[in-house]
DNA sequence: CTAACGATTCGCT
DNA sequence: GCGAATCGTTAGT
């Protein structure tokens, strides 16, 4: 568990910097004594204050939203369409409600295990590219909400190989057509020539 | 208590 | 490309 990022990481005030510098990082989680690992692909940015995307924006306080005004870094993973555990980063100081979509990775350890969780067998992108399916090939679900991103059930490493702002598309956020105009931020972010991408 | 609705995925046409 | 699946959360009665 070396190169892990530390607390203050998730603490920045900028979320959609953070959603950018996401991009690359490794996220780990051992799950029963199932250790999986993967590259961050993609990511979504949603802000507390003024993003009628955000479930916890203008101070929407309800038990579900209550993880993202506390202090950054935990998780929030929350039940959408009754199906999928969607697996989100929370950032920024206590009372700021912002948090960080991962919407894809791509595999690098216990690749097997993933495999046995999406009941698949062909190793590919429909692994996990995408926030329900990647929750589901790393082993994440609500029982991890709240639970901390320094470990020991999850946590975050830096970039195994470093990307550069170039390497980085930036558009707009997918499903959020609800929330009218803050649906046309380009707060979403994925690596360019990657295939583990949710939709180009 | 009731009802509407998803930050999606998969299978079938 | 389209529609069903499926249920916790939320807001309103």
């Amino acid at each position: 568990m070396a190169n892990v990022l530390p607390l203050s990481y998730y603490q920045n005030d900028d979320v959609v910097f953070l959603a950018k510098d996401l991009i690359g990082k490794k996220i780990c989680t051992n799950i029963n004594g199932q250790f999986t690992s993967a590259v961050i692909t993609e990511t979504e940015a949603y802000c507390g204050r003024n993003d009628k995307a955000c479930h916890a924006n203008n101070g929407k306080r309800t038990k579900r939203t209550e993880i993202m005004f506390q202090e950054g870094g935990k998780a929030y993973v929350y039940l959408c369409y009754g199906i999928h555990n969607l697996f989100n980063i929370t950032t920024n100081i206590d009372g700021l409600a912002d948090a960080i979509l991962v919407r894809a990775v791509q595999p690098l350890d216990g690749k097997e295990i993933m495999l046995q969780r999406r009941n698949k067998t062909v190793f590919d992108k429909s692994l996990t590219s995408g926030p329900g399916i990647l929750s589901k090939a790393l082993g994440i679900d609500r029982s991890l909400y709240a639970a901390s991103l320094v470990g020991p059930s999850i946590w975050l490493e830096e970039s195994p190989e470093k990307i550069s702002s170039s390497q980085i598309v930036e558009t707009t956020r997918i499903g959020v057509d609800y929330a009218g105009e803050d649906a046309l931020r380009p707060w979403r972010f994925y690596l360019k020539n990657s295939e583990w991408v949710s939709k180009k």
